[in-house]
DNA sequence: GTAATGTATTACTCATCGGTAAGACGTTAG
DNA sequence: CTAACGTCTTACCGATGAGTAATACATTAC
């Protein structure tokens, strides 16, 4: 074990970069995804980068990836992201629980 | 505006060093904390290093600063924190409210 | 079999970052 | 006033990171 990297180390190295925010969002919304496609969201990148992100991301275990074919499906390992998530998530609940609930109002004001 | 960088950019490039972690860390513990009784809290650190790293929090706008004689004192600014961190807490709640329930649950168990 | 595709890997460049040291600046103490 | 203190700033160094290009490795198509 590492005592000073409590996985959230690696979580919010890896949450750093916003292509791999990114990358974790279009995971998210559109379940699994091959590195070419995801790719394809990234005009000024090229695949392979795409690809190294990936095995970052991979190392943290916030993605999981399954060969098909001759392409590899990326998706996200939810219980791995939230399982290091939260513990953070709860020492900072009381500075962002009011933050969401205005947002959900506003979302549900915006929809109504 | 910065179309780019939509306010959770800066939030996780400060969130992504651990010195700059314990520091709001520090600061969610025990309020407000000079430039020097931070510093204390990292012996293998410069205290200008600190500064450093205060700084950039302050341009993120998670921490704000006011003067009392010629210390100043850093303290959370919870609000600017929370309206960065809940735009992108929303996007992954189902992720993560899981995993936060389960660890209410084990504080309750164990306090018990 | 060979060719073409999809991904991973390596080596490289360039920018950025964390850290230090040294000095500048303002503030309180003498 | 001068001296000491606390913080900020600047310049610098070393390490790390993102990005590319080229290559290697599988897998499917022909």
């Amino acid at each position: 074990m590492s005592p000073p990297s409590p996985a959230g180390d690696e979580l919010f190295r890896a949450l750093a970069d916003p292509t791999r925010r990114r990358i974790l969002d279009l995971l998210r919304e559109r379940g699994a995804l091959s590195v070419g496609e995801l790719a394809a969201e990234f005009p000024d990148l090229v695949a392979s980068g795409i690809s190294k992100h990936l095995m970052g991301l991979r190392a943290a275990g916030l993605v999981a990836a399954t060969r098909h074919g001759r392409q590899q499906l990326y998706r996200l390992d939810a219980d791995a992201f939230a399982d290091a998530l939260a513990p953070w998530l709860a020492k900072y609940e009381p500075y962002w629980s009011a933050a969401l609930e205005r947002l959900r109002k506003l979302a549900e004001g915006g929809e109504a």
